[in-house]
This record gives C-alpha cells, sequence and structure tokens, in this order.
DNA sequence: CCTCCAATTTGAGCCAGCGCAAATAGTTGG
DNA sequence: CCAACTATTTGCGCTGGCTCAAATTGGAGG
C-alpha cells in the first residue's frame, strides 16, 4: 500500500468531522486499508458483518436483491462517505452487496474497533446519528416519488440527485461522473432499461441531455428540473 | 397529568433498553408528558424540531407528503417506539408529518436534553443508531418491493409486516390492531384505494382475511404468506 | 329512528409503461 | 482488422392498475 491517509482526510469525512486530534490519530493507528478496481465486490448482501468501510477515493454501488434476483439500487457511494453502515448499526449481516463502480481506495475498521470508537467517542455516534438519518430521509423521499409519480419525472429528479451528488462540470453541462447504463438508472428509479433509453433519447432529441455508453451529461439542468417539478395539471 | 412512568417502562423501550438506573432516573426528572387523542396532529412536516418522544401508549402514524399534496405514510410507531427522530439526528426540522391514529399517550424530550443525554449515556446513541438502521433497512426492503412487486403481492407483504408489528390474535385470525382505512393501505402500499378494496374483496371471497369499515383480520396468514412470496413463473 | 357523512364497493374504459423481439452500435481482446 | 460481447435503441402489442363515476353501507350524532 503506497498510500497513507492523513488525520486530515479523516476529519473531512461524513462520519469523522469533528473529532479530537487524539480521536483521529486512534482512528489512523487502528485502520485497515483496502483496493477495489472497477466491478469488485466489497461485501454482499447476508454476508456476515465484519468491518465498516470509509471511501477515500473512487466510486460504490449500494444493491439490494430479492430471491428471485431482482435487484435495485440503493444509492451510489462517494468519498468521505461511508459503505457498509452495518457495522454502525449493529446488524450482524449486511443487508446490501457493495460494488465498486470505479477503482476505489477505502479505508476501514472491525466492527469491534468500530464500537470501541465509538463509545469513547460520543461525537463520532452523533455523526454517524446525522448521516444515517439523513440517508434515511431520502428514502423516504424516494419512497414517495415512487409511489405517487410519473416514470419521467422520476427519471429526472434521479438525474438531478446524481448530479447533485457527483456532478462533473464540463463543457457541454454537468456530467454524472462514473459509469452510469441505463438498466443502472433503471434500477434506481424503478422501471425498465427500455423505459429509460427511450425517455433519455426523447431529451437528447430536445437537447436537455447528452447521452453516451455509460454516459449521462445534463446540458440543461433548469429544464430537468422543470420535468421533475411541474404541475399536474 | 395522573400518568407518572416508572423507570421500568423507560427500560422496555428501544431507545432506552440497557440504559443504566442512573440514567433512567435522569431520564424520568427531564421528561414531559403528553396525550393525545386520535387524530391529534404531534408534529408536521417542515416544523422546528424541537422535541423527541417516546409512545408509551396508543398508536401513531408518520406520513410524508409533496407539495401536490399527494401523500404516503412512512410507518405506524407504537408502543416503546420513538415518534419525530429529527431530533435524534439533528436535523432542525421534522422530515414528515406524526398524527396519532389512536388515544396516545407518550414521554417527550426537548432537542437539547436529548442530545445531553447521548453525549453522557453512549448506549442511547448506539441504540439510536440501531433504531434507525432497522428503519433504514425497512425502506430498503420497501423500496425494493415497491420497484419490483405487483400490487397483489405490495398488498400482501404490507399487511403480514402491520400485523407482525402491532397484530393481536382473535377469535378470527390475526387482527390489525387500530384503524386501518383502505385509503391508509394503499398509501403505504403506493397503490389507490380502488384497487386494495377489490384486491381485499377478492381475498376475503377466499376467507384469506375478513374486513369491516378500518379494520383488518388476517384469517389465513400462511395463505397471505403464499401470495406475498410466490414464485413468478 | 332518521340524517348526514365518510368509508367502501363495484363497473367501465383507457393508457403508461412493460414484455418481447430484433436491429444497431460501441468496446475489448486477440 | 475481426470476433464476440455488451449496451443501447426502437417497434409493437398487451395489460395491470389507474381514472372517473355511481351506488351502497356503516356509524355517529341528534
Amino acid at each position: 500500500m503506497d498510500y497513507s491517509p492523513d488525520l486530515d482526510l479523516f476529519a473531512r469525512t461524513e462520519l469523522f468531522q469533528g473529532t479530537s486530534p487524539e480521536a483521529l490519530r486512534f482512528l489512523q493507528a487502528s485502520a485497515g486499508r483496502r483496493r477495489l478496481a472497477a466491478g469488485d465486490i466489497l461485501l454482499q448482501q447476508g454476508d456476515r458483518t465484519t468491518s465498516l468501510f470509509v471511501v477515500i477515493a473512487g466510486r460504490l454501488r449500494a444493491s439490494q436483491m430479492a430471491q428471485d434476483g431482482q435487484q435495485i439500487i440503493i444509492r451510489y457511494i462517494g468519498p468521505g462517505e461511508v459503505a457498509g453502515y452495518a457495522a454502525l448499526v449493529g446488524s450482524d449481516t449486511h443487508p446490501g452487496t457493495v460494488t465498486a463502480v470505479d477503482d476505489s481506495h477505502l479505508i476501514g475498521w472491525t466492527s469491534a474497533i468500530v464500537r470501541q470508537i465509538m463509545e469513547r467517542y460520543p461525537i463520532v455516534a452523533i455523526n454517524a446519528l446525522t448521516l444515517l438519518g439523513r440517508r434515511y430521509h431520502e428514502m423516504q423521499i424516494r419512497l414517495r416519488e415512487l409511489s405517487t409519480e410519473r416514470v419521467e419525472r422520476r427519471i429526472g429528479h434521479t438525474l438531478l440527485r446524481l448530479a447533485h451528488q457527483s456532478g462533473r462540470r464540463t463543457a457541454r453541462g454537468i456530467e454524472i461522473a462514473f459509469p452510469l447504463s441505463r438498466r443502472d438508472l433503471a434500477e434506481m428509479v424503478g422501471t425498465t432499461l427500455h423505459t429509460v433509453s427511450r425517455t433519455l433519447s426523447a431529451w437528447e432529441e430536445r437537447g436537455i441531455v447528452s447521452c453516451g455508453r455509460c454516459r449521462v451529461v445534463l446540458c440543461k439542468p433548469h429544464a430537468l428540473v422543470a420535468i421533475a417539478d411541474e404541475e399536474e395539471e
């Protein structure tokens, strides 16, 4: 491992911000490192919980699968964010699968260490609550969208959220900064890749988006907002 | 207030189980009490967060509304559970509305006290994480169901979950122990009250359920499991 | 017992979006 | 440059479940 995370790095993560220098040193001392290539699996749904990870660089996808193989994407996880929250909430198995979608670099702690950290530094437990509360709230909103909105608006909302979380400014607009296939988008939105493809094609026609293989660029985000939030007449 | 919650009561809630006698005494001393009649609103979406509540008796409904008035039911909250989790995660406004569906009795603490409690007694923060992790996981599952399953199966899963959380054994079967209209069920499942009504009628025909005005009794839970989990051929 | 209101049931028609299928276009490895 | 594969596009027909409408039922209050 050629990479040695410095203390600043920890201080910028959602889980460890605001912790004392002493705590940061302890975190550094007890951490393990992990590198993944795009496509590698970090942890599998149903696996016994052993560690908690924080993403340093790269991007991962958390997904949920049913017995019949149907799966959905819960969220994408980027730098500074927590992956494998089971260790945080004391669950003994992982509720979902986490896969790298880009080459990624993570730092990890065992469940026992995590528990110890939270007991010794309550700010970490409180940060964890804040972060989980945010994710829970996000889920409430997605659940509402899925229950009440048409596919086109859901695709719009999803793209706007992705752009917000991990958009990259480019000459042509805001690009989703990781490989995102039509199928991926469908599994986030709750539809089929066919419908996503048709919708994107229509939008591309109107110059709202520009897309390629596993790539989406939002050229007119405001137009997308209009579609996502327009009043039902 | 004629009701004086004893220490045992706290020890049985999801948030305070496992706390020391000293902590329990502090909790008791700093608690406020609140009674609600069925239909009363405990807190409204968007309101500034002031308190956290624990349900002692009764039942409440947490819901989420969009600008256009479309709403969904996030969950029902029963004895021993937390209502108004915003104070727990440090959110400054409530993400949803909480309404009593039965006469209810709650105990509450101000946000400042909650913060103080979590810093002084880390077990409470850890309990909070566990509880929120459980709810988050529930949401993942509902999101997956909503994305991939047909209405009939979703209604089945929802009824089974409700029966599990707050079912009451009766001569005719397991009764959902609080008023649940077709509309309520529809707002949990992500469909219309018409479709719920048609589905329940069909099931009643087959003796699987028995229902009245705002009442549902599961007469053959195993048949419902079969419907909810049957293989798609 | 009667009135009023909310909850529920049921019918009929329609359509957004799915399922299926087939063609096309990038990508990767050889 | 070719082969094999994966991602994407697009057409077509079908249908689950929504929308609209109207009748019915059960309770609560007087």
